[in-house]
DNA sequence: GTCTATACCCGGATAGAC
DNA sequence: GTCTATCCGGGTATAGAC
């Protein structure tokens, strides 16, 4: 039994939320493996499913951590849309590992927490007049330029914040 | 040696082309195997190596489909913005798997035709009175919302017609 | 240009002892 | 809750015979 005060230090599924973390963005997604989570927790693969079931639900976990931080940012910074889009960036450039895991697959939206999804879009609806169409442009837009950023899309040289701003801009005459 | 009219039907390089394609959209990036691959063609893995060199190179044929296509859909329907943006949808719809192959990892440009990459841009830019920022911008939602719909990440019963027609909306104001 | 055989690597996951 | 041993699957790619 968990004691407060005795039996200090994270527990296992706290550990293994935070070394996925690590090896996800300084090795890449193919490093994620059983293998390598355990050995960053010094123990065998084997361990590991006395405390999750199997290797979704670690992805799940991380996709839970993305969407309530990248929705902190956002809430923090509404309802100025260019500081949202600026939070939103930074962000996903701070995280790109874990930015793909949540936003590049389907949602397993039956085991998530109810309302994650929700409550990280609620500000951008708020900025843009509650017009769900307007905002879900909006947040496309962005996706697509973290994602094309993230892919080293834009040719060498290209004005990223240029782009930003000019997209800010033209989502900002219609609110 | 290959003489038209005798030695009919498709070298093995269009057949490499024709049957990663058809792979991939039928069961998915992670099905396009050599071994898979070399079945749909009534061959052997280790054959297929006298005709690419590797499994890149066939990622890279089909990168280079994708963008010659893309292109050509947007040309065709160029200069409506309106227009272009329900030919990207559209063929990005028809042809998703192909279409993340072409967009979800780095350009390997060095290895792809000179031009290819601003010749599928080229109409976009028309588009928008020649604003590089602004093109990007577009661009990028048009990606998003691609990328999202294919993951269905927009919440069921959401209309992406209409998000689309704000954002195609919101750009044209500003061309 | 095709084959067989194979080297070599990796992955997720389970059984059963302690 | 950890271990060892293991199963079972998969992948890319090469060597050498025909």
């Amino acid at each position: 039994m968990r004691v407060a005060g005795l039996n200090a230090g994270p527990g296992r599924r706290e550990q293994i939320l935070e070394q996925s973390r690590r090896i996800l963005e300084e090795q890449g997604l193919e490093a994620l493996t059983m293998r390598n989570l355990a050995a960053a927790m010094d123990i065998k693969a084997p361990s590991l499913y006395k405390h999750i079931k199997d290797r979704e639900e670690i992805e799940l976990l991380l996709t839970e951590v993305a969407f309530r931080e990248l929705g902190a940012a956002l809430a923090e910074s509404s309802p100025d849309l260019g500081a949202m889009a600026g939070a939103y960036r930074g962000w996903a450039l701070s995280n790109p590992a874990l930015y793909r895991i949540a936003t590049s697959r389907a949602l397993d939206r039956k085991n998530l927490p109810a309302g994650l999804e929700a409550g990280a879009e609620a500000p951008l609806l708020d900025s843009l007049g509650n017009s769900r169409d307007l905002a879900r442009a909006c947040w496309a837009m962005a996706h697509g330029l973290v994602d094309l950023e993230l892919n080293d899309r834009f040719p060498p040289g290209a004005d990223i914040d240029a782009a930003w701003a000019r997209g800010v801009a033209a989502f900002s005459a219609q609110g």
